[in-house]
DNA sequence: CGACAATCTGGACACATGTCCAGTACAGCG
DNA sequence: CGCTGTACTGGACATGTGTCCAGATTGTCG
């Protein structure tokens, strides 16, 4: 898991304050977008529910697709690590990475829906955010499948997931469904392998 | 294939010269990407190439993201049926079909980015079209699978297409190895199944 | 032809976007 | 304490968005 103290920025590196400044604007856009819906969101909106100008908001963030795509990797990066049990099947292990991912944004399908259209952006920034999800990512599957892996298995789980991620986002599957649908789709790629 | 006389309204039934019309602002549309990128697409724009009024262009489309995703559609209704060899393997029958989807597109990177992310758009047009988009590509998938289809196998693999048109559309993988990248996907699904 | 209905026009509207910059507030240091 | 530089402010700017509607244009049919 990557550690919260890294002070990641959004755009360069932060100093502590402004640091605390991202952080209010990037808790005030879920807030938003839980009272508002995201066609409801605007910067300007965020920077007033965040207490600040709207010129320091796009200080931090080129658009409000940056700014929502930085929420989503917020909460993969502060998703703890799978607990990965060795002595169980891979296919056990997967599963359980899949359906860690596939909950991050569940509770919340406005959010969801949000960031699944931000994170596809065609905005370089929100691009920079999108390729270290998309790694982040991969790395899990990786890591779930172990040292072991097959390459082209681990590009198959990679492609559904994004799938499966899209397809919640915009409705057509319910996030608590696709824990089982990535279940499924595992089992189909691992087969019975130990 | 879905015939092109259908002449299916964005919005609601047309008359000759409306069908007109629309002709005219969805192909403005595709040479309005190719020549300003998708960032530099507007309706009022591609109202102008059209020789339209802007208004006009509103009574046809709510916003450039539901403009472009009727572009998307379109294309998926012409392309001819993949012809399905019922003599050949399910395997080889679901490759050709992935490989068909897969380059709908793919001649044009900026269009493709483009449609990829219009077509997630919150709007509840796009999510008319978006669903019939989806429903299409499954039924194609389904055919080229056959009757004796597992169910969780076309999920999967309607999924991971899913994945692997977002993950083209954004530049994280070239269309010219999507259809490797699908066909490697659908072996490991489908087996060494008849 | 002439009239009626369907269609398109042109321009105004209120609002959002993203950029810019001169000016202010404030923390930390000598 | 006062200086200095960093961070934020406030407001203007040009442009895009989506809606509206009175009026011009077009096609069709009696």
């Amino acid at each position: 898991m990557l550690a919260v103290t890294d002070r990641e920025a959004p755009r360069r590196h932060l100093s502590e304050r402004q640091a605390a400044t991202v952080d209010k604007l990037t808790s005030a856009a879920v807030h938003e977008v839980r009272d508002h819906g995201y066609p409801g969101l605007t910067v300007r909106g965020v920077a007033r529910r965040a207490g600040v100008a709207p010129a320091t908001a796009y200080t931090f963030f080129t658009s409000k697709e940056h700014l929502v795509t930085e929420v989503f990797w917020r909460r993969l990066a502060a998703l703890p690590e799978t607990r990965l049990d060795r002595r169980r099947t891979v296919l056990h292990r997967v599963e359980a990475t899949l359906a860690d991912l596939a909950l991050l944004v569940a509770d919340e399908p406005e959010l969801a829906a949000a960031c699944t259209f931000a994170m596809l952006a065609p905005d370089p920034e929100v691009r920079v955010l999108r390729d270290r999800i998309g790694a982040e990512m991969r790395r899990r599957v990786e890591d779930a499948v172990g040292d072991g892996a097959d390459p082209a298995v681990v590009d198959a789980l990679d492609l559904a997931m994004t799938g499966a991620l899209v397809r919640a986002g915009t409705g057509h599957l319910s996030y608590a469904e696709l824990p089982d649908r990535l279940a499924d789709l595992a089992r189909l790629l691992l087969g019975d392998r130990r």
